[in-house]
DNA sequence: CATCCATGCTACGTTTTTGATAGCGCTGAT
DNA sequence: ATCAGCGCTATCAAAAACGTAGCATGGATG
């Protein structure tokens, strides 16, 4: 395992992650990705849990979302998470556990 | 363990992880992170890093970064990833590794 | 049928962010 | 003294995101 860490730092960045950076520089990308964990969300449901986003911007990252086989729509029940949505779920999982630690460890 | 998981996509989403996804989504800012996984780099080793980024833009991240303890300053050494920066890094290896399976997987 | 309401989504003008490029001031090596 | 590399700033152009209004559709209700 510290081995394989060890790789990942020695290994340049690849074109995958080099994109997976890239959608996650997208404003609300991510967090449309958390905000559908609960389950399938109407547009203007994913539009009120993210609080403040635009429409126009939703529907890009939608699409956007949409093309990258991480979010699908359903008629009738709005956006849900694909299977590699729900992957990328667990991920940002433990981002949600990072940012924890952190906001603990500024006060 | 699936318990806990099932508490996360219940419980709203937090102010600590709210931030961590703005973060998320600024342009460069997580791959800056990245990149300093290699160890410290200079200015313009980690603009070179990057590929393409605007020095503006990379001094606007790293004042950010720094601010919220991710990134610190040497002095003659350059820009390098604190504690919290290096679990951040861990948090990126799972994306690292879900973008693999991505693109795995689209083909 | 007519009305109402919620939905997904588009249009558009403004603001914010990012980008590209040039170059300044400093430091250390030659 | 010169020179190269460094961190960083300035400036202007381009792109992304925002806020708001509103359209078209479709289902429920009177």
């Amino acid at each position: 395992m510290a081995q394989r860490v060890q790789n990942l730092r020695r290994a340049p960045t690849s074109v995958a992650m080099a994109s997976a950076l890239a959608l996650s520089g997208r404003r609300w990308a991510f967090r449309i990705v958390w905000e559908l964990r609960v389950g399938p969300l109407s547009f203007r449901a994913l539009q009120a849990a993210c609080g403040t986003i635009s429409p126009s911007v939703l529907q890009h990252r939608l699409h956007g979302l949409r093309d990258l086989g991480i979010v699908e729509r359903i008629p009738r029940l709005g956006y849900r998470l694909t299977a590699s949505g729900e992957r990328l779920f667990h991920v940002l999982a433990a981002l949600n556990k990072w940012s924890a630690e952190l906001t603990k460890e500024l006060h």
